[in-house]
DNA sequence: ACTTTCCTTTGGTAGTTACCAACTATTGGT
DNA sequence: ACCAATAGTTGGTAACTACCAAAGGAAAGT
């Protein structure tokens, strides 16, 4: 059951150890996400939009989501009163994502939430080297984007 | 579609880069290892009985699986020889999961091509933070396990 | 001997994720 | 006016993950 006694060839990887450490961040924030009836996807809306109404499209390809999933991952935000939706006057084919107040009281809460889950995961990393493992991880996607978009 | 334009509200999380990465990390790895047809808990497997011959719950009890799905993967493994199944003369029920030499030289070459891919994704990282990578997550995995594991 | 526990196997299930096709309404280009 | 492309929605699907229950054979405890 300890990790310590799991197959070096494994834990030599760093693949290994990353896929097994997501697995547990996304854990535990789903877990208390879903305290709240939400989950990963929903938070990342809210966050999308908190920086500025957005077509569902326009979302969709900033969260790399599959538009059809927006429309769900929408609808459920909708449904509780944390965005609204309202078709673009401009263009009325599109219809403009906005957090509404409760939906910014909520983030707020729920970025909180996983400031407390990170902190508590990361704990046993020193603070110094905390900073470098989210720079290091930041640098890590930003290379794979540049290479295939 | 760019990494740079999603919301700061995400990128400031940890646990989102982290699952993030995970996600390419292991999409990246299942892709090589499904032209082996092979999946990341075969090689789970296969690098558990390298250390030794183990019984079934052993190998599901220390890579964290449901027994009845150790079964289905020993199943496949068996089939394309990689392991052999013994039933252990000292206790009748158990089946002893052993290596076979071809088993040994495939996971040479899973091996290989993981820290290929690990190579690759984490080319951007300076060679000795790598290694503080490594070790920042094997610290993270083994302190979560002290807790409830 | 009897009961309980253990190991494996079979055959499920529920919940995700990540898609895709088709349809409607709307727009922009010509 | 017509056509192609775009935005959203609906209603799927396939593949996986992570379970769970039950049952048969074997072992251990009393």
């Amino acid at each position: 059951m300890s990790f310590a006694d799991k197959p070096r060839a494994l834990t030599d990887l760093t693949t290994y150890l990353l896929s097994q450490t997501a697995k547990l961040a996304k854990r535990d924030l789903d877990q208390r996400l879903s305290e709240r009836g939400l989950r990963l996807r929903h938070m990342a809306v809210l966050a999308a939009v908190a920086e500025g109404p957005a077509s569902q499209l326009d979302l969709a390809r900033r969260l790399d989501m599959d538009p059809s999933d927006m429309t769900a991952t929408v609808d459920d935000l909708e449904g509780s009163r944390l965005v609204s939706r309202t078709v673009d006057s401009s263009d009325r084919r599109r219809k403009l994502v906005t957090l509404t107040r409760p939906g910014r009281t909520e983030l707020r809460r729920l970025d909180a939430l996983a400031r407390e889950v990170a902190g508590a995961l990361l704990a046993p990393v020193p603070a110094a080297r905390r900073q470098q493992l989210h720079d290091d991880l930041y640098r890590v996607l930003v290379a794979h984007d540049h290479r295939d978009g």
